[in-house]
RNA sequence: UGGGGUGUGGUGUAACUGGCAACACAGCAGAUUCUGGAUCUGUUAUUCAAGGUUCGAUUCCUUGCACCCCAACCA
């Protein structure tokens, strides 16, 4: 992989987690081994957030030559989906970390239930009959002790034998539950007997109708680590208060090896955009974007339909660091990347979104010229392209201004502008509609500065884009505005939805020099002057604006006001 | 209400055992430029608060404050 970026260098940065890592090593921890696990749910699309905790979890592994495997969490059957294991699987893959075979929570369903029943047989475990409001109301409050269960003392024997009836199949959803038997008394809630067990008459995207038993969270994550030889679960903040848990399931079986540890981490939140997979399925479900790849939604599929590349946003990840302060970073710095990483990489093109007609009266009518253009300045290795000049050209509307305003320097009557790559020409009229509306733009041009250079060194302010009208083809253009206008969406009213920018998306017909027709699906180029675009894989002739260049002109009018 | 976690410029992240608070983005000013892009230079701005220990505290101690998480048979 070619690295044609210049992001900041920064080998390894500090990071708690790195150190953490780096400290067992020289102890020995461990043995010496690293393992992590990346371990989404499949019930979803991956995001943004999920970006970080695979360059976390895959990165850590890598740096420290050890392994990670990608594993479903698929422990509640009713939202799971094979659907989603796939487009996870090709997430990963397409962020640059090889997932190899993924493995699940539900290929340990057997050894998790052995466990289980050791766990009865020790007094650990008990089979509780109450249903789901009764125990919740028993488990107390913050700072009020809980109540234990009226079946909390059964005998192991009975016990085991309604946990074998409940696999068995004989009871309804919510007869039984198997219960740990930690402490009702505990400060911390997750200890106060939870759940290891429930019964659910449901069929599973992997083991089918295999089981009426399904596992918690809190009941298969640390085993699963444990069975496979995880060493370091990272995993995000909320799981905090979780940790006292997985230890203690862990300190109360036979483990194969090393005792996992579980350490937890800050997850990634931006401005502008929200992460839950709820609100992000209702954004869908409300019509407010079109679908799970919709370039406004910060799912990886929709940013990479947008052409964010994939490693920019891993140099985003590893640049943003690893920490336990909840935050909020800024999108305009993974916008930076994606910029920094598209300067260096996408060829330039011209397209013009809002043309007007500009007339170079005295061009020799019919006259057509072939311009050789540059693919990119940046690195000369990507050559040039030819591009026809004629007489008759569109350029974009406000590159032209009949009553120019302060400090703005492209073309207005009398001055003279670069037509990028082409000739110098000078504005000598225009002509309005009934409105006063600019409809067509008239200048002469000089033909000794061809190619865009003034042999006695005649200076001009500004260089604007164009396209010859004869030989423009149209293309369909996509702009993208933030989804949600507020920083942290829902801040003032509790709802994300009421920050929510109806107008996010705007579709133009615009005018694209020939070479456009060519680009392959996918692939991302920058409109010189405008921003990066991704042609759409699917649609011809769809571009989706990926970012925007940096608008400096935009910010002296935004000053003046 | 009990427990746990976290507080460093506008934002995010650093600072080895206590030793000039740094890096990036954003901002501002300038240079340069065939993209008002890129590049280059300069620059503004930071340790939650109050005490204490110390020659010296982001770091150690005490007290307080703020924010986040925990009472799903979700993950």
């Amino acid at each position: 992989m070619t690295d044609h970026s210049r992001a900041p260098d920064t080998p390894a940065a500090a990071n708690f987690v790195r150190d953490l890592v780096a400290a067992d090593i020289q102890a020995g921890t461990f043995g010496g081994r690293v393992q992590t696990r990346f371990p989404p749910e499949p019930n979803g699309y991956l995001h943004i957030g999920h970006a970080k905790a695979i360059c976390v979890d895959f990165g850590i592994a890598e740096e420290f030559g050890g392994i990670c495997k990608l594993r479903f969490d698929d422990t509640n059957p009713e939202t799971e989906e094979t659907e989603y294991v796939d487009a996870i699987v090709d997430d990963v893959r397409w962020l640059g970390f090889e997932p190899g075979e993924p493995v699940y929570a539900s290929d340990y369903f057997e050894q998790l239930y052995q466990w289980a029943e050791h766990l009865i047989s020790t007094g650990f475990a008990y089979v509780d009959d109450q249903d789901a409001d009764t125990i919740s109301a028993q488990r107390g409050g913050y700072g009020k002790p809980g109540i234990e269960s009226p079946h909390r003392d059964r005998d192991a024997a009975e016990s085991l034998d309604l946990f074998r009836r409940m696999r068995a199949g004989e009871f309804p959803d919510g007869a039984y539950v198997l219960r740990a038997k930690a402490d009702m008394q505990h400060d911390n809630m997750q200890l106060r007997d939870p759940i290891m067990y429930r019964i659910r008459h449901e069929h599973h995207h992997r083991t089918g109708d295999a089981w009426v038993l399904y596992p918690t969270y809190d009941w298969a994550h640390g085993q699963s680590d444990a069975i496979e030889g995880v060493t370091h679960s990272l995993c995000s903040l909320e799981f905090d208060s979780h940790r006292a848990l997985y230890d203690w399931y862990l300190e109360h079986l036979p483990l194969p090896g090393d005792q996992p540890r579980q350490t937890e981490f800050a997850r990634l939140e931006l401005t502008h955009t929200i992460t839950s997979k709820r609100k992000l399925r209702q954004l869908i479900a409300d019509g407010v974007v079109d679908g799970w790849d919709d370039p406004r939604l910060p799912t990886l599929r929709a940013l990479r339909r947008r052409g964010y590349p994939a490693s920019a946003i891993r140099e985003f990840c590893e640049f943003i660091g690893v920490a336990k302060t909840n935050s909020r970073h800024q999108i305009e710095l993974l916008e930076w990347f994606i910029r920094n990483q598209l300067n260096h990489t996408a060829q330039r093109r011209m397209a013009v979104l809002r043309p007007i007609k500009l007339v170079v009266t005295n061009w020799p009518a019919g006259h057509v010229e072939t311009m050789k253009l540059q693919n990119n300045p940046e690195n000369d290795a990507d050559g040039t392209r030819d591009v026809q000049f004629t007489g008759e050209l569109w350029i974009e509307a406000d590159d032209f201004m009949a009553d120019p305003t302060p400090k703005y320097y492209r073309l207005t009557p009398g001055t003279e502008v670069r037509l990028r790559g082409a000739f110098f020409v000078k504005c000598t009229g225009y002509e309005t509609d009934m409105l006063g509306n600019v409809t067509e733009v008239h200048c002469t041009y000089d033909p000794d500065t061809r190619g865009g250079n003034s042999p006695e060194g005649r200076k001009v302010k500004a260089t604007i884009h164009w396209v010859s009208t004869a030989h423009a083809v149209d293309v369909q253009v996509a702009l993208y505005e933030r989804l949600f206008s507020a920083e942290v969406p829902g801040d003032r009213t509790g709802d994300p939805f009421d920050d929510l920018n109806r107008e996010s998306k705007t579709v133009l017909t615009g005018k694209a020099e020939s070479a456009l027709a060519s680009v392959a699906f996918g692939q991302v180029v920058q409109f010189e002057r405008l921003g990066y675009f991704a042609a759409d894989d699917v649609e011809s002739g769809l571009f989706h604006r990926t970012v925007g260049l940096k608008d400096e002109w935009a910010n002296v009018q935004k000053r003046s006001k």
